[in-house]
DNA sequence: TTAATAAAAGACAAAAATATCTTTTATTAA
DNA sequence: TTAATAAAAGATATTTTTGTCTTTTATTAA
């Protein structure tokens, strides 16, 4: 098991590589993104429409159209695309599956998971979508399997 | 997504509960385990058989017969169990699923994600299947949702 | 206005995870 | 040795995740 499933793999990856082609200047088709992360055309196709209905990027239909995000969406924070994928139980779940997290009735690895949750929030939350731009375009990151 | 499958939680939570059981003395059987820690038992049942094959639990059939752990097994890492179960890429795989993880071609998280991930590895590196009983047999942990 | 383009939407399919049911095997106690 | 017990094994079912195919809608350029 992964930290996050796969559809959340896949729009994280494919949210970084529409900024990083926005910033370029301009659109960016399903084929290219699908291309530019490594992943299955028709599948993300399906995750990007929830991902537009929901507001986090945009896209215009017919020629020259594609997918974009607007410059204030580059500032939205990763925990953006995770929560609308995977929910927030990676932020506030119990790690051992209880119904909920909880001080007075703790399992026993509350209180080191908490930490690590809470990290994983924070990095989340601390990291922006357009934050990497520079890097993937000089290649010094990867975003293909 | 929670970090671990349900199926390991229900491992997890299982395995905790029959080293509390082992050390109060004696076997415990499936239908007392399910109860126990909120789960389905035939489906908790499976998750066990795989686990004894494993050598992580051990059992017997027949009158007083039900599962225990071995003393040297209650010393043993939860690692163990999560790896039985959910594989090791919670420990060594990318966060955002790149094929594998790598210094030289990272993905946009990972040195973060890195640090996070080891932390996870340590925490169940470092914590026994054993080490709780004392606080469990006391009420002051639960495995119960 | 028409043809071409590209995403949206809806239906469907395959695979994996989760859960249940039934039969078999091992063990114990009477 | 027999009957009762309890896990193991095997088969099947359900749900969720992942993936694909087809049709529709919006947009653009000629
Ligand atoms: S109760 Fe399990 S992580 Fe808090
Ligand atoms: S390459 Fe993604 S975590 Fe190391």
């Amino acid at each position: 098991m992964a930290i996050f499933s796969k559809t959340c793999e896949y729009a994280i990856r494919a949210v970084f590589y529409i900024a990083l082609k926005t910033v370029a200047g301009g659109r960016v088709g399903i084929k290219d993104i699908a291309t530019g992360i490594d992943s299955p055309e028709l599948y993300l196709a399906k995750i990007l429409q929830d991902l537009s209905r929901k507001g986090l990027i945009s896209s215009v239909k017919g020629p020259h159209g594609g997918f974009f995000i607007e410059p204030p969406s580059l500032s939205r924070p990763l925990s953006d695309i995770v929560e609308a994928v995977d929910g927030d139980s990676l932020f506030y779940g119990c790690g051992l599956g209880l119904k909920q997290c909880s001080e007075v009735n703790p399992c026993p690895l509350h209180n080191e998971f908490k930490d690590i949750r809470d990290r994983i929030h924070k990095l989340l939350n601390t990291t922006t979508i357009g934050e990497f731009n520079s890097e993937l375009i000089d290649g010094l990151l990867s975003l293909k399997k």
